[in-house]
DNA sequence: TTAAAAAACGCAATACTTTTGCGTTTTCGT
DNA sequence: ACGAAAACGCAAAAGTATTGCGTTTTTTAA
C-alpha cells in the first residue's frame, strides 16, 4: 500500500517489504502486537532478529510505542502518526474494546484530564485500555454483570 | 516482626526467616520491587530461584501483586490485606510509571471509579499505565515541563 | 543510472530472565 | 516428636532479548 511506504518515508525507515508488510499489520490491528504474535502472522519465515531491531526502530522513530500489559509482555501499539514523530512521541490513547462485537471506541478526552490531575503526579504520558461490554451490546444481552 | 508472622499464617504461607524478611520488605517499600532489587536487598546470599518461588507463592496467596514496569521486568507490591486473599485477588487499579526514578507506584481507585462510569460502557477490566515525574522527582529538580 | 554509503537482513552466538527437577532441610499439624 | 507438606539450594533448561558479522537491499547523490 502507498500510504505505508509513504509514512515509512516519514518517519526515516527504509522501505523494505518486511517492514512495510510490518506496518500494514499494525493498520490491521485494533489493539496490540507481541513479538510471538507478530512472528506467528508472517508464519514464522521472519527472523525474530529482524522483528526485534524492526520494533526498535519504529519505536524510536515515533511509529509504535510499548503497551506494557498485565503479564509484562512486550506489546506494542500504533502511535497517532499526526502527533508523534522521532522528536516527541506524544501517545494520548484511551480506548473500549467490546468483549462482545469487538469494536474498539474512543475514549472522550475528559475523562483522561481528571486523571491526568488526580494521581498527585505529573502524567506526561499514558496508555489506557478499558474492557468490557459496549453500551449496544450490554443492551441486547442479559448476561449478568456485577 | 509478629505482625509479619500473623500476616504469613493468615495467608497460608510457611514462616520461613526469608519470606518473613521478604514481607518486611515490601512493608518497607514504598513503591514496587523487582526481583534484582530484592536480591540485592539480602545481600545476594539468597538464591534467586528461592526468590522467584517465594514472589509466586506470595502472588497465588495475595499477598502480592505484579505492577507494571518500564523495562518490562516483573514488579511486585504488596497488596491493600484487606482486601486481597488467595481466594480473591481484586487489582482494579492503574499505575503511574516514572520517568526520572523509574519506579511504579499503585494508583488510588478513586481515580478509577470515575473511569469505569464516564465512559458509557459497561467495564470489567482495565490496563492503565501513567508516565511521567512522580512527586518526589517533580519537587526536587528544575526540569522544565509543559 | 550507477556507485558508494547507510540501513536492513539472516545466522550464530551470547546475555539475561524465569522456570523446572531433584535431593535436602525446615516448618507445620497432629 | 513424627510424618507430611512446604521451602530451600544447586544445576540445568526454557524462554526472551541483544550483539557481532558478513551479506543483501535500499538510499543518496553525482
Amino acid at each position: 500500500m502507498k500510504k505505508h511506504k509513504e509514512i515509512l518515508s516519514r518517519f526515516g525507515i527504509n522501505k523494505t517489504q518486511f517492514r512495510i508488510d510490518l506496518l500494514s499489520l499494525f493498520f490491521d490491528c485494533k489493539s496490540s502486537l507481541t513479538i510471538h504474535e507478530i512472528f506467528e502472522r508472517f508464519n514464522k519465515k521472519t527472523n525474530k532478529v529482524t522483528i526485534y531491531r524492526a520494533l526498535k526502530s519504529f519505536e524510536q522513530k515515533g511509529l509504535i510505542h510499548q503497551v506494557p500489559d498485565k503479564n509484562n509482555l512486550k506489546k506494542y501499539s500504533l502511535c497517532n502518526l499526526d502527533s508523534c514523530s522521532p522528536e516527541s512521541h506524544n501517545h494520548q490513547h484511551g480506548h473500549f474494546i467490546c468483549y462482545s462485537c469487538d469494536q474498539t471506541f474512543c475514549l472522550d478526552d475528559s475523562t483522561i484530564k481528571i486523571l491526568k490531575t488526580s494521581s498527585g503526579h505529573i502524567v506526561k504520558n499514558y496508555s489506557l485500555i478499558l474492557e468490557g461490554y459496549c453500551t449496544d451490546c450490554n443492551s441486547s444481552q442479559t448476561i449478568s454483570q456485577n
